[in-house]
DNA sequence: ACAAGACATCGACAGTTGTCGAAACACGCA
DNA sequence: TGCGTGTTTCGACAACTGTCGATGTCTTGT
């Protein structure tokens, strides 16, 4: 139903995407970064969430599906719901296949999501590295 | 006020901190795990935080007072329930110095929220690094 | 065509969250 | 001591979120 809220971190660019955020640390977001950005946080800042996105994350070819991974403790409408919010916040794509569904992650959307957060080489904050 | 609520993500061990989860794509994450790191993502999961916090960390000298960083277009008070929450996640620390307050980041645990996110040297998910 | 299984959508509801203004608190200074 | 400024807490309220059972859709097998 909505193909203009999808992969909220980066934008296609013809042959891969690009960031739209540079690291936490490196200058202070703008409202607009920060709207992009807390989009994806918030779809990791719940815990069923972020173990259906581990599990298909870490699944054998990086793929799953919804049958293998279903079993964390919710119901499966809301099972379904939660990987709906991962996909909307483009974390996720599906694919049927058959009977099944299968979701995988975006890869470059996990690297750039750690680009975010990897202090860029003795950033601002980094300085003291000790603690 | 609280003590048993801090520093989610990470836990004091002696001399430092440990993280508290493998990267996402390592394995499914426990019920436990889950609920430890989404803890963290959500408190990055609005756009505000989200901005206060960049404006923290990249704020020269790795702290900001909050009367530097409270132009983010909502109350004062908003601001404050904002970095409130930030601590409670373990995300930043605060520490009053005269008149004004200073905020600055737990550096350990930005390390381990990117070590959360990077793949750890061709994961399962990460095998196909070209899109 | 029909039944069965996998998954998505719908509608409802309790609990949480973000926001504000007002008030309280902490500190420096006259 | 009292005032002004910076910051937090309080109380209230609208909006959002996670959850469920019931139902719908799609595909396969009989």
């Amino acid at each position: 139903m909505s193909n203009a809220r999808t992969l909220p971190l980066l934008e296609p660019d013809g042959q891969g995407v690009v960031p739209c955020c540079p690291p936490l640390t490196e200058r202070p977001f703008t409202a607009e970064e920060a709207e992009t950005a807390a989009r994806m946080f918030k779809a990791l800042g719940d815990p069923v969430r972020l173990r259906l996105f581990s599990a298909v994350a870490s699944h054998a070819g990086g793929e799953a599906c919804v049958c293998d991974i279903s079993d964390v403790g919710v119901s499966q409408p809301t099972v379904s719901h939660h990987l709906k919010k991962l996909k909307e916040a483009g974390l996720l794509t599906s694919e049927r296949r058959g009977t099944w569904v299968y979701y995988r992650v975006e890869p470059s959307v996990l690297a750039a999501m750690g680009r975010l957060l990897t202090s860029p080489a003795a950033g601002p904050a980094g300085a003291t590295t000790g603690n």
